[in-house]
DNA sequence: GCCGTTTTCGGCCCGACTGTTTTCAGTCG
């Protein structure tokens, strides 16, 4: 089996890897870095297209395009081979120290043969590191506190909800002050990506910034100081969470905003655009080079407009086009998509009640907060008997009919009569035909196998799309932010054969999965594959999870039009329709 | 190693902080 996309991506930011480790030129590294990026942001898998074709991906050029086409051909890279062998896995593990970069990782190896990081704490013990020219006492004690930091990082990301929840904290402890006029949180959990690994927080004063990163600092939450400036400050939060300050002047607020909401990738795109204009771009302002005048700074739009961009959301800022979609120069009109927003929904599709044994609220009290939260619909999809001690049999469906009757008769609310169904070992599902029938609207995912390989899931996906009743996939990698990565999928096939039959993919809204991830879903939008915002609610207020969906989705680049959630009723039905029609 | 509103060669994002440096390299975001 070729290699999917993530995978030629993976290589090549190792090659990326060790060869700044190998002290090689830091532009041909950059080179393979975004390669790699230009890999993961593609819309086909590259293991489809013809091989003179990979050099119109862009950042794919000879020599990266020429390992991608090896990998395929051969799966392996020569190169990347070789540089394995002549660059020991341990050297590679120093730089995750926090402090430890490639130039000190490469030193430590070449000068003191240290190679792993057994070996950098026993260098440290004998203070072998601080007879290196450059590094002293004070070194030698960052990199002991980078070692034990690392074992808490080693827990990596949190996902989104946990560090927002901490990040409100420290906005509203800043907010309190007299001497904030704005402050705002930014990086990527502006950017909604599902999971964080510091949070960035943005404060514009007229005032002293110096009292400001002291309080900061100095705040309850905070249990440890890693840098203390007057600009700059970053502390470890509760549950290992890095969080970092910057303080700058309220004429500043936009670029900065910009500079700290990143994502880097996007950054450099945008100030790549700045220098062929004449320009220069900073945390301060968009400034000309020649006599260092500022052209904008004030507010993001400013500063993009200045650039001859369109105002560009924080969840697109991946460099993933967004920046040519946003070109306005020459009078050209920007193709960025009219995002989906959490208002645009109306209708959720995946929900259960304490029907089934993880429900936590009564089919009527969860109609009822679907009702209150504004929708034009929502199916109750409980689960079915193939998950044990949970799941309802055809029986229990039936009997839970008069409890739908009864709950759209008090909301007058459209209960959709749903089913969660089990994609079982060879992508079957729990029931046949006959009872399937009965059904409005049928979620079908996989619960159990989660740790077979590509190949298989990707078949038991297909078997359960072939269905002529399934109307969509739930949560079709599986992930589980913080706790899983979720089963890889082959997304080609799958995309090619939901849109042949009608079938949606859902991006689970709850904030612990958010799964479709992205990528994925953006390749979704492009095939023309409906994407089902849905909550996966089983208590009352997780219906409210539907923003966090929304808002994520604008990371696909999704539009109303392309989620079937913001489509009235009809539309839905029609698409049951359609399929049961098609393939009954 | 890639790329083009300075185009097929000569560039390649920008600044804060730290440590050990008398002027800067390394790391980080």
């Amino acid at each position: 089996m070729a290699a999917s996309n993530a995978t030629l991506a993976r290589c090549l930011e190792e090659i990326a890897e060790l060869l700044e480790l190998d002290g090689q030129d830091r532009f041909r590294v950059r080179a393979y870095q975004r390669a790699a990026e230009a890999i993961r942001a593609a819309d086909v898998d590259l293991a489809r297209l013809p091989r003179e074709e990979l050099t119109t991906v862009k950042g794919l050029g000879g020599s990266t395009a020429e390992r991608v086409a090896e990998h395929l051909d051969t799966g392996r890279i020569a190169l990347l081979d070789e540089l394995r062998q002549r660059i020991p896995e341990g050297v590679r593990a120093l730089t995750r120290v926090p402090g430890v970069g490639p130039a000190t990782a490469r030193r430590l190896h070449d000068e003191l043969g240290v190679g792993s990081l057994d070996e950098l704490r026993a260098a440290l013990a004998t203070g072998a590191v601080r007879t290196l020219p450059g590094l002293g006492a004070r070194s030698e004690a960052r990199l002991r506190a980078g070692l034990e930091r690392l074992e808490a990082l080693d827990a990596q990301r949190l996902p989104i909800a946990t560090a927002w929840s901490i990040a409100q904290e420290l906005r509203a402890a800043l907010a309190a002050r007299e001497d904030v006029a704005r402050v705002a949180c930014a990086g990527s959990l502006r950017r909604l990506r599902e999971t964080v690994g510091d949070v960035d927080v943005l404060v514009a004063t007229e005032a002293d910034p110096a009292p400001i990163h002291a309080a900061f600092r100095a705040l309850d939450l905070v249990d440890e100081v890693l840098v203390a400036g007057d600009r700059k400050s970053s502390v470890v939060t509760r549950r290992g969470l890095q969080a970092d300050l910057r303080v700058v002047a309220p004429d500043a607020w936009g670029a900065a905003l910009v500079y700290f909401t990143g994502s880097k990738a996007h950054n450099v795109r945008i100030r790549e655009r700045a220098l062929r204009r004449g320009l220069t771009l900073n945390e301060y302002g968009l400034s000309r080079r020649d006599d260092g005048a500022v052209v904008a700074s004030r507010a993001e739009e400013e500063v993009h407009a200045a650039l001859d961009l369109a105002w560009i959301a924080p969840t697109l800022r991946e460099d993933a086009g967004e920046v040519e979609a946003a070109d306005t120069a020459g009078g050209r009109t920007p193709t960025l998509p009219r995002l989906v927003r959490p208002t645009d929904l109306c209708g959720d599709l995946h929900g259960h009640s304490d029907w089934s044994g993880d429900g936590r609220a009564s089919l009527g009290t969860m109609a009822a907060a679907a009702a209150d939260r504004g929708l034009a619909y929502w199916a109750v999809t409980d689960h079915a008997a193939g998950l044990p001690q949970v799941g309802l049999d055809a029986a229990g469906f039936a009997r839970r009919r008069e409890a739908i009757a009864a709950a759209r008769e008090t909301t007058g609310l459209a209960v959709l009569d749903g089913v969660e169904l089990n994609i079982l070992a060879q992508g079957a599902v729990d029931f046949d035909a006959d009872v399937l029938a009965a059904f409005d609207w049928c979620v079908a995912a996989i619960h159990t196998g989660l740790e077979h390989d590509a190949a298989t899931q990707t078949d038991r996906i297909l078997a359960a799309i072939a269905n002529p009743f399934v109307n969509a996939i739930g949560h079709p990698t599986g992930r589980r932010l913080g706790q899983r990565p979720g089963y890889e999928i082959e997304l080609g096939a799958i995309l090619e054969a939901c849109a042949e039959t009608g079938t949606a993919l859902e991006l689970n809204a709850s904030p612990s999965r958010l799964d479709l991830p992205a990528e994925l879903a953006r390749r979704a939008v492009t095939a023309g594959v409906w994407l089902v915002i849905s909550t996966d609610a089983h208590a009352p207020d997780e219906l409210a999870n539907a923003d966090w969906g929304a808002t994520y989705a604008q990371r696909a680049w999704a539009s109303p039009a392309q989620v079937l959630t913001c489509q009235p009723l009809e539309r839905v039905r029609r698409l049951v329709a359609d399929k049961r029609e098609r393939l009954g």
